[in-house]
DNA sequence: CTGAGCAGCGAC
DNA sequence: TCGCTGCTCAGC
């Protein structure tokens, strides 16, 4: 009797497919096997077939599996997270298992490349590029290319520096296990408050059970110390840990930071790495011989052998929110992890969503709070400047106040911190002349000037195109005016005002990998900075003792558009990026523009009341049923022809079943009514929290058609209200 | 998703 | 009648 196989393969259009086992082939549930799909074949994962419905197909309709992969099966805690996620966020299984799965390259055999590192000769002919390039890559290693960007040089000036014996290649076998972290290597002195803390998260990470904290403390109380004892003790067992941050850009001063307190450094997972070191780390994973993994949300979904504790850093960061794909939030999902693998999460925040607190007191979340600052460092002073009662000059943008306090900063000899969170140099450009406004074809919104590279951009579909002379509507010449301020913009003012002060701009424009990341830290702790002129970018976690002042140039931009996260995301945005000032011994001050001093998260911010900003946003929430009260799913639908789109979701509309406690909205076009040149539909479906929603949305959609032109996306928690 | 199969249509 | 396009459907 041949035994069979139930197959996730990789399509999500396929439900599971049964497959039979050849002979001698051993496939058990969570196996990677390959499987033939008409005239292809497809990776896929062994399913227990009890958990997946499948029409019966018959024996003599199977096709024989065509191999399994020489890696561990999917560990069962993980199956169970797919299935989970799957379901929750209404995601077909393939889509959830894809993000699990290595690269292709990860599954084939053992093999060897080669990088290069400095060898510590000195050429003799030291251009201004070598020494530069020797002086920036220090002991890094990498491919040509890679060291090449670290140190802002071109592919030549590294090849060159080869041929000169500076730089020497080395094989690298592309499966060489990580360096073990020692969890004893730099064991920092932790204040009363910190031992308190650490000391029950090792208990709980000892006691090896389902968990969920939340690790509370202002910026600056040295949350990190603290879960990094918890990691400690997980090494110590021999077992893995997981540290989710929000951002790529903050894995870089991270490291350094973890190879400070473990000796070496862990396991990075992000979008940037290249395919043999996604091989390398997914294999060291699987295998459970990488400890300690540090990544962007993705990283979540990595076949851990056993994992002992999952940290969520700057937990309350929306862009733990994915938002294309599977709309799943990995501050969620990890907290699902860590009850599958029977493990802590811990949840780090100096400003917790309003979600987490409201666990923290249903009792299902245990806070641990850390009260003031480490060390000597002070809570930064933080005022309003009222843009009505003093206005800066016209066509500025930084008031006289703002102006005053940075003078005196650079006096010092201290850095300052602007904060603005729009990219680019304005965020509109229209023609004097005729009135034409500059508009992405794709999407319902304005093309970005972007001086610095002379093209206008649209920051949702990323069409581009250099900035024209002339106007293409009236053919004016010198007739494009901006409108609005956006970094560079304030940049070029910061310049003007202070011609000798070196002025840096940190966006995702300019730090868009972690070497970059690595290159502002730097120059920043070496003082080659005065002003740094960023975006939310810089609002997280860095820590820059020399940095005294952090001024917020538009208070105002984010409480726009008026979501229900409006003021909450204001407060914790503003807090964060406050929080960069006065981290050492030198006290900090935050001046915060804004034209609604009233307001009253403006107000919170200035008297540093957070626990009454907190409870009237909770009453709010409360009051209007919005999570964590209620929930809501947003069903967008789009499709590249406008008339079918709307009348797709018409009929969505229509066909909305009846439930007590359920509400649906719409249809009406999204507020980004175009994107990547579809026309956007949207519903808001507004649900109690005791209705299973995702089973009335499946079972509403589920008996529906519509075109093949035409997508259905469900977002479940949204954040995006676009 | 992707390829196969097929209808529909214009060009020769 | 060929060849291209666009639609539908199965895939285990």
């Amino acid at each position: 009797m041949s035994s069979r196989a139930r197959v996730i393969v990789m399509n999500s259009a396929l439900g599971p497919l049964d497959y039979r086992v050849p002979q001698g082939m051993h496939v058990e549930p969570g196996s990677i096997v390959v499987a033939p799909l008409g005239p292809r074949q497809l990776l896929g994962v062994a399913w227990e077939q009890d958990r997946l419905k499948s029409e019966h197909v018959g024996d003599n309709r199977l096709r024989n599996l065509l191999g399994v992969a020489d890696v561990p099966p999917l560990p069962g805690p993980l199956r169970r997270l797919v299935e989970w996620t799957a379901d929750y966020y209404l995601a077909p299984l393939a889509a959830v298992l894809r993000m699990t799965m290595p690269s292709s390259s990860a599954l084939e055999g053992t093999k060897l490349i080669v990088e290069y590192r400095a060898t510590g000769h000195v050429p003799e002919r030291l251009t201004p590029q070598r020494a530069q390039a020797l002086e920036r890559i220090g002991d890094r290693q990498g491919l040509v290319r890679e060291l090449a960007t670290i140190a802002d040089v071109s592919d030549g000036v590294i090849r060159g520096l080869v041929k000169a014996g500076a730089i020497e290649g080395v094989e690298v076998d592309l499966d060489s296990p990580f360096p073990e972290p020692d969890p004893d290597y730099g064991a920092p002195v932790l204040s009363e408050n910190q031992s308190y803390a650490g000391g029950i998260l090792q208990a709980s990470v000892a006691a090896g059970a389902f968990e969920p904290f939340l690790l509370d403390g202002v910026t600056g109380s040295g949350k990190t110390e603290v879960y990094l004892e918890a990691v400690a003790e997980a090494i110590r067992r021999g077992q893995q840990a997981l540290i989710l941050l929000p951002e790529i850009a903050l894995t870089e001063p991270f490291l350094k930071r973890f190879h400070a307190r473990f000796g070496v450094e862990p396991v990075a997972w992000h979008s940037g790495l290249r395919s043999s070191q996604r091989r390398r780390a997914w294999r060291g994973i699987a295998s459970g011989q990488a400890k300690v993994t540090v990544g962007a949300r993705s990283a979540l979904f990595l076949p851990y052998a056993n994992l002992s504790v999952i940290v969520v850093d700057e937990a309350h960061e929306t862009s733990f929110k994915q938002e294309d794909g599977v709309h799943y939030h990995a501050r969620d999902v990890a907290v699902m992890r860590g009850r599958f693998e029977g493990c802590p999460v811990i949840l780090a925040s100096a400003t917790p969503a309003i979600e987490t607190r409201a666990q923290v007191e249903a009792g299902r979340y245990r806070e641990l709070k850390l009260p003031g600052r480490y060390g000597a460092a002070q809570m930064p002073a933080i005022e309003a400047i009222d843009l009505l009662a003093e206005p800066p000059p016209k066509g500025r943008w930084i008031a006289p106040r703002l102006v005053k306090a940075i003078d005196a900063t650079l006096e010092r000899g201290e850095q300052a911190l602007l904060f603005l969170n729009r990219r680019g140099y304005a965020p509109l450009t229209l023609c004097r002349t005729c009135g034409h406004r500059f508009q992405c074809p794709n999407c319902t919104a304005w093309m970005v000037e972007h001086r610095l590279i002379h093209r206008l951009s649209c920051h949702h579909c990323g069409h581009a195109y250099p900035t024209p002379k002339a106007c293409p509507e009236c053919k004016d010449e010198d007739s494009l005016v901006a409108c609005g301020p956006g970094v560079e913009r304030i940049a070029d003012e910061v310049t003007a005002l202070y011609p000798d002060a070196k002025v840096a701009i940190v966006t995702s424009d300019t730090i868009w990998s972690p070497a970059k990341a690595a290159e502002f830290v730097g120059r920043m702790e070496a003082g080659h900075i005065d002003i740094v002129v960023g975006t939310q970018l810089v609002t997280k976690g860095y820590h820059f003792p020399n940095l005294t002042l952090v001024g917020v140039i538009d208070a105002d931009l984010g409480l726009e558009g008026g979501d229900l996260r409006a003021a909450e995301r204001t407060f914790q945005q503003i807090m964060q990026v406050a929080g960069r000032a006065g981290r050492g011994a030198k006290p900090g001050t935050v001046l915060i523009q804004t034209h609604a001093p009233g307001a009253r998260v403006i107000e919170a911010l200035v008297s540093g009341d957070a626990e009454s900003f907190y409870a009237a946003e909770t009453e709010n929430r409360r009051d209007a049923e919005a999570p964590p009260f209620g929930r809501f799913a947003a069903i967008v639908v789009s499709s590249e022809d406008k008339g079918e789109a709307e009348a797709t979701a018409r009929t969505i509309g229509r066909t909305a079943p009846q439930v007590d406690g359920m509400h649906v909205f719409g249809p009406a076009p999204a507020p980004l009514a175009m994107l990547r040149g579809r026309h956007r539909f949207r519903l808001l479906v507004h649900a109690t929290r005791s209705l299973d929603v995702q089973d009335i949305i499946r079972d509403w959609l589920g008996a529906l058609d519509w075109g093949a032109k035409v997508r259905v996306a469900v977002d479940v928690d949204p954040y995006n209200f676009l």
